[in-house]
DNA sequence: CTTATATAGGTGCATATACGCTCATGTCAA
DNA sequence: TTGACATGAGCGTATATGCACCTATATAAG
């Protein structure tokens, strides 16, 4: 290997986008700590509240997360109470995942810190910036590869 | 919560640079697979590559990765023999982590994934979006928050 | 020199991530 | 109806991630 070739892995799309996202992982976990969430496990609950109960694979779909990783997800979020698995009506092998009471209060109490975070990296970055990034990292997982 | 509050978490930078991470590590490590190598192990040595023998705290700086974080994943490629953990000369505190041969060997072997795993991304988004993604995602990382 | 403080690294714990394999259920065609 | 195939989900395994807390060494203050 040319020693010029590890100059060539500097361009790597894939370590930029995960090492930003350690970066910002760890921003947004300060400002959820006290609610007791994390940005994984917020999200998960910002999706039911948006959509209404869904499947295992439905969610996974909407979060680009595999399946077998959200069904062990949602594990901590079962124990707390802050969702409950019901089976699916139609389909036997299907189960819904849906927020609880108890979840749409912990979203609510999340949420203060979510806006916390989201403004302060939005007024560090810009607003304008920050909306163009969401847009490329929008198509990037649209992009059929 | 009203219920446009779930819309407005749609904006989320974290949850889309995340998304992003978990889209781009599977198409990556698809062709790092054949290698044996895993994103990140293959970001660490690469690293190492480049920068010559450095401590756990200067490549987990530089990886913008925990430093605990860093002590684990690298157990593996020492375990494979692809890097080697020499304690520091001056400071008895400090190990440095270096490259073996093997190592070298292997990015070597893996350099031909990863090229085309680098290529077609590009090919699919564009060279010069890839280029202004990374540009902001390397401004994300060194915005003072 | 001694003590306070800073820094390098490790460990326990909990969650996050995904592949390969398996099982159960649904669907469609012969 | 039944057999082939598709789909939803769980489990075993291995790695990835980072916080809180710990020890050892270094460095500066007195």
């Amino acid at each position: 290997m040319a020693p010029e070739a590890a100059a060539k892995f500097q361009q790597c799309n894939c370590l930029a986008v995960r090492q930003a996202a350690r970066y910002l992982t760890q921003f947004y976990d300060q400002f959820l700590a006290s609610s007791g969430l994390r940005t994984t496990q917020f999200s998960i609950l910002a999706k039911l509240r948006g959509f209404g109960p869904l499947s295992i694979n439905a969610l996974a779909k909407e979060l680009v997360m595999d399946r077998t990783t959200l069904g062990r997800n949602m594990l901590p979020l079962e124990r707390e109470g802050l969702i409950e698995i019901v089976p699916g009506s139609s389909d036997r092998r299907t189960k819904d995942l849906r927020l609880t009471e108890a979840g749409v209060e912990r979203l609510r109490a999340a949420s203060a810190g979510w806006n916390q975070a989201q403004s302060r990296f939005e007024e560090a970055f810009g607003r304008k910036r920050s909306s163009e990034l969401r847009a490329l990292l929008r198509e990037v997982v649209a992009s059929e590869l």
